[in-house]
DNA sequence: ATACATTCGTTGCAATTGCAACAGACAATT
DNA sequence: AATTGTCTGTTGCAATTGCAACGAATGTAT
């Protein structure tokens, strides 16, 4: 179990029990098929097992924005929004995804033992959309995109250990996350690449020096 | 229990035997004090009783920026937080201010019903800061001064119900929060104002057509 | 009462950013 | 094989924004 993973602080034994729990439906989705709304009575939770999904808000202009984006091993739900007053909220597929649904009820009750290993596992669920939500605050509070960028940048490194990665997103993507303007962001990208500061071909990047 | 309370959804019964486990410590801070650092072995938990508190991080280039901000009632502390990996997180006095302490403990198992309520009202911390998150995100998304003056307004509106009200930060703390320059929100400011869109004096604001 | 600090309000100027538009690369579909 | 669509990469130009600086107003401490 690594640090990110929703079953951290689980053992093998609870995990192995839980299994059943999380034997839900399974579904196909082709990109731009939108996965799930956040309506009210949504009590369904989805885990990402392959592909990429957003997290979208429409607000009340009318204009869209990618609020957070889900890898393998993610999950999303209403459940773990907070209500959604001002804005629509919904999950799109960023490209062909594989999704496992279940309701939150069986995640929760389906075992004798209700407290412990539920508990944990909704507590890292809930701690995990604070931390990213805590993590795009930080980044879109970079007065320029050369500081947001590098500011995601850092994060990616730190999530995924090493200074050469993929961005998981396309690049027109990650300018919608970080809120700038994509061909902005491409002139900036090129400008860090000049001053030696990153080296990039498409959305694979190596840190040279941030 | 107004709907913004963290303890909306208990009944009064529950209430009255709950305040109990919130007879915590007081404590009074002076503007600019810090109230509370969120390092590794802090459980503690605070409630603002008077005057306001920010939440501000630290990037690892030293910049610091106001994140969110405790009016009355608002709950605080490093257990409602993520981790802090990238950024040190502290809580500091806007205004003088009267806080309430009490540790994580107290508050979950001081009564035998262990599990309802406090449940019911750990959720509602939860939820108040994930909401919170969302809608600082909605707000930093804007591409324009403009945009996240007017979301943050909107937003206000909502939360006071009414077109008429104080902002609850100075100006100067409120350009921080939106992640822009005072000088040219004050500018952006005016032009709302000369455009009719709303009437300012100070931090009160009259919302006349957004 | 006086000195000091903070906030508010404003402006000129330079730098950054968004917008619009275009071309090339690549993948999927027919 | 041709067509369609999406993504990447680039540029000129106009608009927005940040920066620096200043004075006035307000509040706080001595």
């Amino acid at each position: 179990m690594n640090r990110y993973s929703i079953f951290r602080h689980i053992t093998e034994k609870e995990f192995e029990e839980m299994k059943v729990c999380l034997s839900g439906e399974q579904k196909h989705f082709r990109k731009n098929d939108i996965i799930m709304r956040h309506t009210d009575d949504n009590s369904s939770i989805g885990i990402v097992n392959k592909g990429i999904a957003f997290l979208l808000s429409i607000s009340e202009n009318g204009e869209t924005g990618i609020i957070d984006y889900y890898e393998k091993g993610a999950v999303f739900g209403k459940l773990f929004s907070p209500d959604c007053d001002v804005n629509l909220y919904y999950i799109q597929a960023a490209e062909n995804c594989e999704i496992t649904f279940f309701s939150y009820d069986r995640l929760m009750n389906c075992c004798e033992d209700e407290c412990a290993k539920h508990k944990k596992v909704l507590n890292n669920i809930v701690m995990d959309s604070l931390r990213k939500s805590l993590m795009h605050i930080d980044i879109l509070s970079c007065r320029s995109i050369r500081g947001k960028l590098s500011t995601y940048i850092r994060y990616i490194r730190q999530q995924k250990d090493s200074d050469e990665f993929e961005i998981p997103v396309s690049l027109s993507d990650l300018a919608d996350y970080l809120s700038v303007d994509r061909s902005a962001m491409m002139r900036e990208l090129r400008k860090m690449k000049d001053e030696n500061l990153i080296s990039a071909k498409g959305s694979r990047i190596t840190i040279i020096d941030l």
